[in-house]
DNA sequence: GATATTAACGGACTTAAGTCCGCTTGTCAA
DNA sequence: TTGACAAGCGGACTTAAGTCCGTTAATATC
């Protein structure tokens, strides 16, 4: 399900895997140096110019390199992006594991939890909508194997496994198809959704946050 | 707001306009018989190769116009594909209007209006899913003017509308955000989302329909 | 150290969207 | 009718994504 690739900077660590896994199949050095040359041009480029205005083009020539050599690295301009939210993607997952970890072993409510989460997100959406926008701007669908539909499924998977936690501790009503709310949910967050509710409706953060908490609410048993 | 411009034959029946009103500024003869051509050549080359397989340079080809023509009767494949389902969506708005005005004066509540109408929603979402899929493509955003956005904004005034009704005739808990929560129902049934839940996922249209109508339960008062 | 293997590399090429602009023609008013 | 002119037209051109393939060079083995 997830082997772990070196060429994939973004395989989730699940602890060491069995001795007899697959070889690592190392990349090569040069392949190594370029891909992280790709990166820091590709980072600085967009600082200055925005995502939205820098091409593929621009960035093989700023890197000094061929296009076929950007794309043997990053299939296109969406998993390149993915590449450069790995580190922040991976800070909140971990800050969210923790932070859940904690009001579980605190009795808070898995409801509750999932408020809270559902809040983070919000809040990094908001913070990463440019490169968020170039990574989900592929449908989420052509192929399940690819690396940038990770975020989302994580998420579904935390949130889906809050609901479930949720169920399990009464405090959702039995009614709820847990993984179909758990899309919905997402989906709410969605980069497209998401800016043109914040520069289309022009939402608050806060408005958002609340609405869809309501939304949460609405699951509640009792 | 709504202009009526023959040029634009997605403008929604307001009824008669005051005479006073912008002429309406008439399409030559020349262009209206290339509209109609264009639209007749497209629909064809689409049954026979499916929506995705189809550029707008094959369409100008086999209409017999130059791409200069083509786009400047339609300004993307969004804005010709939407123009292929204006019809079928009139009918559709038209039948839900029929259907609503039916069951409010049978005193149905409106939040089970609003059941009916996600469900009926979500058929037509399946049923149009190829050439929903172009017109979505295009963000929401990107020029609230543009015509491709009138059934977003028509579905969103339903929804918003029923939910404002249900909350004056008491249905509806008095913490729900209004259009907030519009937006969320509808991003549901964005084609991107609804074919990932249908095809990644699997879900069936009754599950679909099911889980939606679940969280407009959860808003009711009480 | 020589050699075979195979990933990596560069950039020309293909495809499609969308723009531009000089020529043509329908329309309307005189 | 006719003539002015805005609307319409065609297709070359531009831009960007993404592919292909002949050449180069890192690594692993002997």
């Amino acid at each position: 399900m997830f082997p772990i690739m070196t060429d994939n900077p973004l395989s989730i660590s699940l602890g060491s895997v069995g001795a007899t896994a697959v070889a690592p199949k190392v990349e090569r050095a040069d392949a190594a140096a370029n891909r992280a040359l790709i990166l820091q041009t590709a980072e600085q480029l967009f600082a200055e110019k925005g995502v939205g205005n820098v091409c593929m083009a621009d960035i093989a020539q700023a890197a000094k390199v061929g296009k076929g050599t950007l794309y043997r690295r990053f299939a296109n301009k969406a998993e390149l992006c993915l590449a450069l939210m790995d580190t922040q993607l991976r800070d909140f997952q971990e800050a969210m594991l923790n932070r859940m970890r904690q009001m579980t072993s605190n009795n808070t409510p898995y409801l509750e939890q999932l408020d809270q989460f559902l809040d983070a997100l919000i809040y990094f959406v908001e913070d990463h909508t440019p490169l968020l926008h170039e990574v989900q701007s592929e449908g989420l669908l052509d192929g399940s194997e690819h690396s940038y539909q990770r975020p989302h499924f994580w998420q579904h998977m935390t949130i889906s496994g809050l609901l479930q936690s949720a169920a399990q501790n009464g405090e959702l009503a039995d009614d709820v198809d847990i993984p179909y709310t758990a899309d919905v949910l997402l989906s709410s967050v969605h980069v497209s959704i998401f800016r043109f509710q914040r520069e289309g409706r022009g939402f608050s953060l806060e408005r958002i946050s609340a609405g869809l908490r309501r939304i949460v609410a609405g699951l509640k048993s009792g």
